[in-house]
DNA sequence: GCGCACTGTTGACGAGTTGCCAGGAGTGAC
DNA sequence: GTCACTCCTGGCAACTCGTCAACAGTGCGC
């Protein structure tokens, strides 16, 4: 685009080369979606031949991975120095340095929950479990129930069910506007405070009886949901 | 794959033809990922040449789009003759007929929850938020707060944010098995009742505060979470 | 200063996919 | 029978990705 056409072949250290095609990517994945970025796309971004990209990152699924991988890192300060009071202020804390790190990196987050689950793909699966495992052990760790041994798998997956509440309030903060910065704190905080200490307890209380207890006297199955 | 050989071109009347196409995408969607399902795999389920389903259907994207308006349809009975008793009752019947709902079409929700966001493509986009939509409505109805107008905007917007908490939820039941359904049962009911009477009322009451309130007295903003 | 090995980088090929269109082939009307 | 209607197909063009032999910077020995 201007007088500095630059040479045909530039070449570079491995890791800057590297880390310029992940750039590239990271770009182009936060503002498009998967299928509609071609690997041309990126490498043209670059400045890079397809190939190259597909050399580095051996192809497109991988280098998305990365890229994926790269976005998902939750900031550990989010629950560091937490002051050893209540569950509550704790939380409060934690879920309001929360949202500042959602607010400013908006697009990031934006795309890194949109992707989601873009396919039955195991590797992005794993990673995106990887990301809310650790997102789980902050907030255990504000509520104070890092110890809890009996139902802790249960646990666990209340919360995080609860952080895909999260992500979609972000949602409809971010992008439809329904919803105010402080609307989620409110909501996050104190949806997280009743499932540990009201909801979780009537799990544990409810072991040994699997199936849901009758909602109510005269409910009887009526059957005709389509099948397909 | 048997001896009968079908006749090279078999005849037949377009509402038919659709209806047999839309149910071969159905099956492989359903089965595989978007990806991961070709035009061809499409019309060799149902028999027919790949050029047919582009003509009936304009093209994958389209499809697609069908196969999804089909499977996010809320049946209307999870809603139906409610009693008209206490909001608890009510919601504990209308979450224990959609988990019914849910588990019989297993395979059906997973990959309706699972695309959710397959990108930015707008078309889907409508798609689910008109499937949220009336999935807040049989809420709405079911807590009897259909006449809500102060804050109603807000109402609706937690109880898309609560179903994202269904999806996740979902996949905890149905794929891991952290949860079962009678947890889902107990945990959902709970949530949908304290957002609707406790977080909606405390936003209410919040709205001139647009800002979260100082989540605690000595929580002075500092700043060093990297941009990206 | 010159040539050589090392490896970053490229162009191109093959296999796969989708969208599109002219034309072949059922099917019912007369 | 044959004719029109339209359902249906085969094939072409364009695009995508993965792969690999070959090209070309870069630093080293001499």
């Amino acid at each position: 685009m201007g007088v500095q056409r630059q040479a045909r072949r530039r070449r570079m250290e491995p890791d800057a080369r590297r880390a310029e095609i992940l750039g590239a990517a990271r770009g182009l994945f936060g503002a498009r979606s998967y299928g509609t970025v071609s690997l041309a796309d990126i490498a043209a971004e670059a400045g890079v031949t397809r190939a190259l990209v597909s050399h580095y990152f051996g192809g497109k699924r991988q280098l998305y991975l990365e890229v994926v991988r790269q976005m998902m890192v939750v900031p550990a300060s989010v629950s560091a120095r937490l002051p050893p009071t209540g569950a509550e202020e704790r939380v409060a804390i934690c879920v309001d340095r929360w949202l500042e790190v959602v607010e400013r990196n908006r697009e990031m987050w934006l795309s890194a929950i949109g992707l989601e689950a873009l396919g039955d793909d195991p590797e992005i699966d794993r990673i995106m479990l990887e990301a809310d495992e650790i997102a789980t052990d902050r907030i255990l760790e504000a509520v104070m129930m890092t110890d809890v041994t009996d139902g802790r798998q249960k646990l666990r997956a209340m919360i995080r069910a609860h952080s895909g509440m999260l992500k979609a309030a972000s949602r409809e903060w971010l992008v439809r506007g329904t919803l105010s910065r402080g609307d989620l704190h409110v909501m996050l905080t104190r949806t997280v405070l009743h499932l540990v200490h009201t909801v979780f307890p009537a799990l544990r209380d409810d072991r040994e009886h699997p199936r849901a207890p009758a909602p109510g006297p005269a409910q009887e199955r009526e059957g005709p949901y389509p099948d397909s």
